[in-house]
DNA sequence: ATTTAGCACTCACCATAAACGAGTGCTAAC
DNA sequence: GTTAGCACTCGTTTATGGTGAGTGCTAAAT
């Protein structure tokens, strides 16, 4: 166990190692006014935690820097809540304040805000877009050869897709099948679209000529695609104003990471209620080693989660973050509440 | 006016640079086997070509870079016109295989596939929105406060906003509006939408009751609201990989004004017909003096036009690019064709 | 038994200097 | 007009020594 002396010392290092990113010495942290002891009890505790992992060397007569394990205490134990600024506070609240009713517009600004309120990258992870249920759909013609098919989800997403309607179908057919399929496909949930169009289409050929086969052949394309969970990234290129990120390749590597939006969903989405830390080599990608990445749960009607995420160096502001996390993500829920 | 020589010699230089960015001495290019005089032959040109401005020594005795005159004139009079690779060729009518209906879709994966080739930075801007037409709007309730407002043009756009409904507006009144409307606005210009529904709304409210105004309210505020000219940017990390942009001060200048949307839109939309190239100085922004931009333009429909554009380091492998751009240019406008 | 002062030691960092070499310009010979 | 030869320039690399922030250890002080 730590004494009281050696958890006010690895808050000290880990305070100033954050705001300078330059090692920390025994002298230093003689100097602050909660120290009362000598540079030279310093050291010998500061060889203590070292030993117990919590702090290292850059160098043998180096001062101490954080550790992976050092940095996991601190955000397990060490860390004092901060007030948030009122001038962050007043961001926030401005963005909130003029009326948002898109979940795309909310969340793209969300991450707007986080990203320069930071100066880290927001990645915000909108909820499985698979549990959304069919509100509508809607055919507009554009021309005799071809149509838009738009998708209104119950969560006020909106899909649209062209596709090229063979000359033999007439408007009225179109519009006659469109009619059938709103009135059977409402409230489905996108996941099982395909799924039900297989069985419904079925009912359809019966009661219809065969020329509608064709036509939902190209409806169905259009409509089935992918519903990709989109992953909305702000502030990409603030990683390049971190010190840690001097090295170019890693920055690469990094980019190269994040875009995999695939990846990068799953790895969000794991996340329970609450604000969750992934420290360093608890992040399972190597291009993330020298980073932390805070996730922050945000409520979307009664049953959907999506999580809104923090990407830096290990070297992070952590108060201030879980802070900033916790206030966004409570307003998100908050603009979100009652929207369905 | 320069001899076959100076030609010639010119034209090592430059494309030794753009392969190398490394100055070129007189030694390099007497081992080429195009050249047959020697290396003090050379340096005699040299200093002749450096004299009338077309090439630069970093340093009192450094070998030689292209000017931005030696650029200039490079482009237009010695860009021997390239193959592209079966490689190159084959990606591209890969990606444009896939029938691809959507504007935004063609413009996304033309970026995408331009930045690739080319690892330098694509911008692509689409055709002014204004100019397209209303086709049809639409509205779609998702509760009873709460409804969504699409709008789809002529060119199969779909923008949607959704909206708040007072609550003493039936769903049906509501309806009624959207067709009266739908009458009226068909065919009008998007950048004609606010000031029609302003002449159009003294007819409404003469044949209706007041409670409509006020719906029509939330109506226009959904509707009119920006139609902002987007750009789309492929590979923004890829300036990374430039020597040139070594120094993360450039890089972020530079971002900072790629970012600057209403300005680069201005920036592309100055293109005539054809490719375009803007070097260094040329081009208005500062962050922007050792850029070069080359910029070419698609049709869309008969009488519309948008801008594909490249931005890289002055040092550009022009003729590459130059065909790279006129292949895609040609492919988009291609698949635009007949879409209106 | 802690704590602290003192001291030798380490090592990144920073200048300064010397050696190197790729390149030039100029001159004189071809 | 072309080219070989050579002195000269200057960025780059390597070597060298000094500086200072930092450590660990020991012995004295509390």
């Amino acid at each position: 166990m730590l004494t009281d002396r050696q958890l006010l010392i690895l808050q000290v290092i880990i305070d100033d190692f954050i705001l300078t990113a330059q090692p920390i010495g025994s002298r230093s942290i003689a100097k602050k006014d909660a120290v009362t002891f000598s540079s030279a009890t310093i050291r010998n505790e500061m060889a203590d935690l070292e030993e117990m992992g919590f702090i290292e060397k850059t160098h043998s007569s180096s001062g101490r820097v954080p550790s992976e394990k050092g940095y996991r205490f601190y955000v397990d134990h060490l860390l004092s809540p901060l007030r948030l600024t009122s001038k962050e506070i007043l961001t926030i609240r401005e963005a909130f304040d003029d009326k948002m009713m898109e979940f795309e517009r909310v969340v793209q600004k969300s991450a707007g805000i986080l990203s320069d309120l930071t100066n880290y990258t927001s990645i915000v992870l909108g909820p499985e877009v698979f549990e959304t249920k069919l509100k509508q759909l809607q055919i507009v013609p554009l021309s005799e050869q071809s149509a838009i098919a738009i998708l209104v989800t119950d969560t006020g997403h909106v899909e649209h897709r062209a596709f090229n309607v063979p000359v033999e179908i007439k408007g009225v057919d179109l519009e006659k099948m469109v009619n059938i399929l709103n009135s059977r496909l409402e409230g489905v949930p996108l996941v099982k679209l395909h799924e039900k169009l297989y069985t419904e289409i079925n009912d359809l050929l019966k009661t219809h000529t065969d020329q509608h086969e064709e036509a939902f052949q190209y409806l169905r394309a259009a409509l089935v695609d992918e519903h990709p969970t989109k992953l909305y990234i702000g502030g990409k290129t603030n990683i390049l104003m971190q010190p840690e990120f001097r090295d170019l390749e890693k920055v690469r590597s990094l980019y190269a990471t994040i875009e995999q939006e695939n990846e990068m969903a799953d790895l969000l989405r794991t996340g329970e209620d609450g604000i969750q830390v992934r420290i360093g080599q608890e992040n399972p990608y190597d291009a993330m080693q020298n980073c932390s990445l805070i996730t922050a749960s945000y409520q979307l009607g009664n049953d959907q989660y999506g999580t809104i995420a923090l990407l830096g160096p290990t070297r992070m502001e952590y108060n201030r973050m879980f802070s900033l996390m916790n206030v966004l993500s409570k307003h998100m829920t908050n603009t979100f509440r009652g929207w369905y």
